[in-house]
Order: C-alpha cells, then sequence, then structure tokens
DNA sequence: CGAGCACTTGAAAGATTTCAAGTCCAGTGG
DNA sequence: CCACTGGACTTGAAATCTTTCAAGTGCTCG
C-alpha cells in the first residue's frame, strides 16, 4: 500500500502519456480535451473504491494510469465485472443518474474526473462535445452488446481467448494481469477454476506464456484466434 | 403473410396509441417528438428485416405497434438478441456508424424513422434534444448492462423468470409472446429446449398460464419473483 | 385431410461448477 | 536471513445443470 505511480495532479492533454508505451490511445478519448480544465485527477489505491453501485452519478471518468474495473453485486453475492478499463480509456457513462456498477482501482491509479452536470451544460452548447459525448456513449453500448455475445453464446475457452485477444489489442506490448482470477470469472461469467483451468491448458501447448504472476505474452496468438470463435470445445 | 395491423401510415404523435391498452408509454420516448415532423412510419411484416447487421446506420427507429426483435449473429449460426421492442420503443441507437445487430419485426409491425443525420444535426442546436439523446442512450447502456448479469450469472429458471417480469412490466395487460421459443433462447443464451421446458414446470406449478400460443398470464407474481433471484435452482 | 413447422418431452452426453485438497508466494515475525 | 501464515491460484474428482440427440405431439396453412 504505498508509492502510487504519480503523485502530483496531471493536466496536461491526456494525448501525452510517457510512462508507459501504449498504443496511440483509443480513438474513444480525444473529445474529451475539450474541457481539460474541468477535470481534476485522483489518486486511488489498489481495491479502493471510486464510486459506489447506486451513488449519484456527479462524475465523469478517464483513467490516466493504473487501470480500474467495474462491478455489480447481487444481493446473494453473485458479481458481475462490467468492464476493466486502461489508461486513456473513459467510465462513469453507465449512468443516468446513479451509477450501475460501481468502480474500483485494480492495482494503484490515478484517473481524472469531470463533474457531470458542468460538462452536460457545456455539451447543451457545443455540438462537438455533444457528438463526442454520444460517440463515447455508443461505443460502451457496443461493447456492452460484444460482452452479451460472450457471455450468452461462447464457451469457456472462447470466453478466455477472445478476453486474452481483446486485452492485447488494448495494451501494446505484454499483457499485464492486474486483475484476480475472481475478476476475469466475474467478468466472464465463469468460476475462477475455470478460468485457472483454461489458462493452465493454454500454458501447457504453448499458446500463451506467463512470468512473475501477472505478466502475460501471447506466443501464439493463431492459436487464440482459432479458439475464439470455435464452436463447441 | 396478410393483413398488418394497421396499413396506413400514421403520422400522429406517438402518446395517442389507442389499439392496444398499453401502460401510458415508457419516459424513454418522449424527447422524440421534438422532430415528429421528420419522422416517416414503415410498415413491416412479420420476420421482414428493417435493417441489416452491418447495414450504415441512417435512421434512428421508434415501434408505433406490433414489435420488434434485433439480432446478432456469429459464423457458425450462434445467435444472440439483444432486444425485443414493443410498442414506444425506440432502436438503433446501438450504431456508430454502423449497426450492430439486425433489426426484425416479430410480427406485423409499424415503425417510425428518422434520419439519423437531420437528427444529430438538430442535436447540435438543440440542448434539449442532445440530453434526450443522451437519456435513451443511458438508458441502453443500462439495459445492456442488465442483461449482462442475467447471461453472465444466472441460472436458466432465473433468466425465464426475470425474462417474464420483465415483459410484464412492459406490457399492460397479458402477455403475448410474439416470439418464438428460438428468440426467447437466442435472448437468454438457453436452448430452446431448456426454454420450453421451463415454461412446462411454471405452467404446471400454476404460476403462469397459456392461451392459443402467445397469450400468458402471470397468476402468481410472487413465485415468480422468487425464481427470479434464487440462487441454483 | 395432410404436410410442415414449432413446440414438448425423454434420455444420454457434456461442459462447468462445486467441493476438497494441494501448491505457491508474499509479507511477517522470529 | 529464514521459517511461518494467509491468501490466491491450481488441480482433482464428483455432482449438476444444460445441452444434445431423438422422438413425439399438436397446430396452422394449404
Amino acid at each position: 500500500m504505498s508509492g502510487h505511480t504519480q503523485t502530483a495532479l496531471q493536466l496536461q492533454p491526456v494525448q501525452a502519456q510517457p510512462a508507459n508505451a501504449r498504443k496511440p490511445l483509443p480513438p474513444s478519448v480525444a473529445g474529451l480535451n475539450l474541457l481539460e480544465n474541468l477535470g481534476v485527477s485522483i489518486v486511488v489505491r489498489r481495491d479502493q473504491e471510486i464510486y459506489g453501485q447506486d451513488d449519484p452519478a456527479e462524475y465523469y471518468y478517464q483513467v490516466i494510469s493504473g487501470s480500474v474495473r467495474t462491478v455489480k453485486l447481487m444481493a446473494d453475492g453473485r458479481r458481475q465485472v462490467s468492464e476493466f478499463l486502461l489508461p486513456g480509456e473513459v467510465f462513469g457513462f453507465d449512468a443516468l443518474d446513479r451509477y450501475d456498477f460501481a468502480a474500483e482501482a485494480l492495482e494503484d491509479a490515478l484517473v481524472r474526473r469531470y463533474p457531470r452536470r458542468r460538462v452536460e451544460a457545456l455539451a447543451g452548447q457545443d455540438a462537438a462535445l455533444s457528438q463526442r459525448l454520444r460517440q463515447l456513449m455508443n461505443a460502451k453500448l457496443r461493447q456492452a452488446h460484444d460482452r452479451m455475445l460472450v457471455l450468452g453464446r461462447m464457451t469457456a475457452s472462447e470466453r478466455i481467448a477472445s478476453f486474452l485477444l481483446q486485452l492485447a489489442d488494448r495494451a501494446a506490448g505484454p499483457i499485464e494481469l492486474a486483475m484476480s482470477r475472481r475478476d476475469i470469472a466475474d467478468y466472464l461469467g465463469l468460476t475462477i477454476e475455470t478460468v485457472s483451468r483454461t489458462l493452465t491448458m493454454l500454458k501447457a501447448d504453448g499458446t500463451i506464456r506467463m512470468f512473475k504472476k501477472c505478466r502475460l505474452e501471447i506466443r501464439n496468438r493463431a492459436a487464440l484466434e482459432a479458439m475464439a470463435s470455435e464452436r463447441r470445445h
């Protein structure tokens, strides 16, 4: 519980992101720069809650460094993870009034938050911003739809494979599995045992390789891609 | 393949919906009236495609009468139904550029469509409309999130139960199951056999009752509600 | 009245989950 | 510096829920 990636508030446009060598940043991010002066950066520590499920939705967020998960809990403890968010990605848009999901830091992280009300007020005057917001939301909706297919119609192997590919596409370089097996399981609608077994299988046949505890490398992308869309087993 | 519910184009605001005794109409609808003059009504027949998966997204839609499903197909034929849309509800918002899902009429239906470009242009000038659009999208996003929990973490019985309750809440009066077992199965991430068996079970213990072929009545709402959130069987 | 399709039902096969031990580390304390 | 403790992860075996495969059944449309 010490030493965050960065401590100072970071007010520069997110475009400049020298820390880790990420891709050019997802297109989804751009527009938020219009209101960079509204943003305030916040440091959160591993497993710390950024906002709670059903909290009034007062801010939009963007990850600057570290990573975040959004989760929903059922009364009996079953859990669903909605998203894993990497640097540059935005969250907190799933809110009409109150947040649908809670947001928690996967690891020590720096996030930037923008007051909802003011952003929306601004959007009322700025057509470009307004459209940008709609696009961001659209992107979220599309992702949610893709998840439906995964959760509703894919086998365990397919889910794991597409999950790894998705991570690989978002994070340049080796994948950092900052999330626990439980997080992955709750993201994919599986149990931790099934996740573990499938990962073990992939390690055994040389499709992936893991170092340390959470650094993962894809050694045979083709195999993963085949596995991601393979009917039954 | 004959006799639509209504043949003439219907240009009145959707508020007036005398045909079947529906609820006051979901709140999600309201805002679209701002651009009633942009809308054009279209008649579609049972199983007819309104737009295809990956078609360029040129219109936003609203159901006037009848009902609609949105579906996505995987290469190997697996299918996921995203939504069942009842009168008053809107669709075609899941589009950045091209539609994520195809939309097909569940039964002969009348839908109203609004040119995307023009609506968005209008939204650029009209803050209220812009916000309304964002709210509609938000509502869709929230629904998608709820589906995630259903698809990722619920048992077959829970899925069926919550599906029936959801339908009951949207359609006042007895539920009309305009969709086939296959549609329901693909909506809930189950097989038609499982859907059929579960429904049979519910009929057997008197929780629901079915007439004709698609009219369904909930006779024991409490039982359904219990079943909708019951861990394991 | 017959054909075809949707739905139901039964039995067997499977894929995941559940239950139960292990194993592996990281952080702690001796 | 090294053994120890707790939590996360892995692995194995049995239990289960769903699916798959296979017939029925019943309706609707010609």
